[in-house]
DNA sequence: CGGGGAATCAAACACACGTTTGAATCAAGT
DNA sequence: ACTTGATTCAAACGTGTGTTTGATTCCCCG
């Protein structure tokens, strides 16, 4: 016969209620194992409940598994808001801040979150918790980057190239949080740490992108180059 | 057990040996689905082969998983090699060549192979056969780009600059790749032809790079900020 | 107190999975 | 034709899974 007392039933911080540790675990536990490869008892015994406890609360686990995408999502939400500029700010700083917001959401520095990997999971491969990530999440921060680079280039660039502005700009920093373990892999052991911190980082996409645009000078500067180039030109 | 040499056996003209078969047809189903949610039950049905045939062969599920990843790389690699270009191609072409390239390999332009799909999880989610394939199949290609990046701005970068340019590159190509079903959702319906064919997204994709490189026009022409002294009259 | 609904529990269920088995089949060698 | 060993097959095994059950405990209100 086991009687909890209810002082010692707290590992995790007392009075929480069980369905809310319940979708914490879960969120850890898929984001870290995946939805195939995470089971309901590991789940239950992470959350300090018996294992019937998720299907009281919600039915099956793969009503678990929505709910707690729903869940990490408002959380992550709430914890890194959009920034906000007041008016007249340049759109070059809008950019740089939008960058380094993204990627501190991205990667989080600090303390690495579940819950961007979950919903990366989501991301790589949809499930049906999928579509409304991508409209109430990454729909709105896409379309303020679009409308930045709008901005920033007076109108002189279609939709269509703004877009793909906008997915260039996604995709080196999308590349960080993907496929970070075989970037670990590319680069020089001495070198990681450069490339997965926060202010480098955001500095090398964000002068790439101004450069690319004309709003900021080349990385390479060109006008010291003349020489090279025409010892280049014998060959 | 002892197998028998194939070869010394008499040919079957219309069928291909079940070993290729329970490796294409696992590929596939892997590609799809991922480990654990594809049964070597699945993969035999689809092989044409008995349950047993997957023991037989390959000893248990996880080494059919591992030499169905390479057996994907080969075929692959095989498939869309690496460019070559004569002494004195001038680097920007050589870039344009290899993004075009890497673009064709992972997108897989008319039908999707599922080669790719397959090595896509392996970095996307590594497991005992990642090591390798990066060595084999990802590094040569990274360095390949590295030394063109080198050549194109003339040494005038660093090791460490170039790498992050050269993921730059890589990072705007793999998110289409990546999260493909994501970008279908955030670009209209019209434009979704435009960005997922080949030689829009590769010119978009170079110039980017040339132009945040200095080595092209940016791709907003500023009248008023940067004088345009450089104009790419060489060839 | 004590009754009753909510919450929790240990135990069991039903099933699908990877794997094994042992007999049947096949192809070649002698 | 018989032997031999590689291959194929249907069937079963053992285990781990999501889920259900029915009893038990908790908590609050009368």
């Amino acid at each position: 016969m086991v009687l909890v007392d209810p002082s010692d039933r707290a590992e995790k911080p007392a009075a929480v209620e069980p369905r809310e540790r319940i979708l914490s675990a879960a969120g850890r536990e898929f984001a870290e194992r995946g939805y195939e490869s995470t089971t309901v008892r590991d789940i239950c015994l992470a959350a300090g409940v018996n294992v019937a406890a998720v299907n009281y609360y919600f039915g099956d686990k793969q009503r678990l598994y929505i709910e707690s995408v729903k869940h990490a999502h408002e959380q992550r939400a709430g914890q890194v808001p959009l920034p906000e500029w007041a008016a007249g700010t340049p759109p070059a700083r809008k950019l740089q801040d939008f960058i380094a917001n993204f990627l501190e959401r991205m990667l989080g520095f600090g303390q690495p979150p579940w819950q961007v990997r979950l919903m990366m999971r989501e991301v790589l491969h949809p499930t049906d918790a999928c579509r409304e990530l991508v409209e109430d999440y990454v729909r709105p921060r896409f379309e303020l980057l679009v409308s930045i680079l709008d901005e920033l280039v007076d109108g002189q660039l279609s939709q269509t190239e703004l877009r793909r502005v906008a997915l260039s700009i996604i995709g080196q920093c999308f590349l960080y949080r993907a496929a970070g373990a075989v970037v670990g892999m590319l680069v020089p052991r001495e070198e990681l740490k450069s490339h997965h911190s926060l202010a480098p980082l955001a500095d090398h996409v964000t002068s790439y992108a101004l450069a690319a645009l004309g709003k900021a000078r080349p990385l390479v500067d060109t006008r010291q180059q003349t020489l090279h180039v025409r010892e280049e030109a014998s060959s």
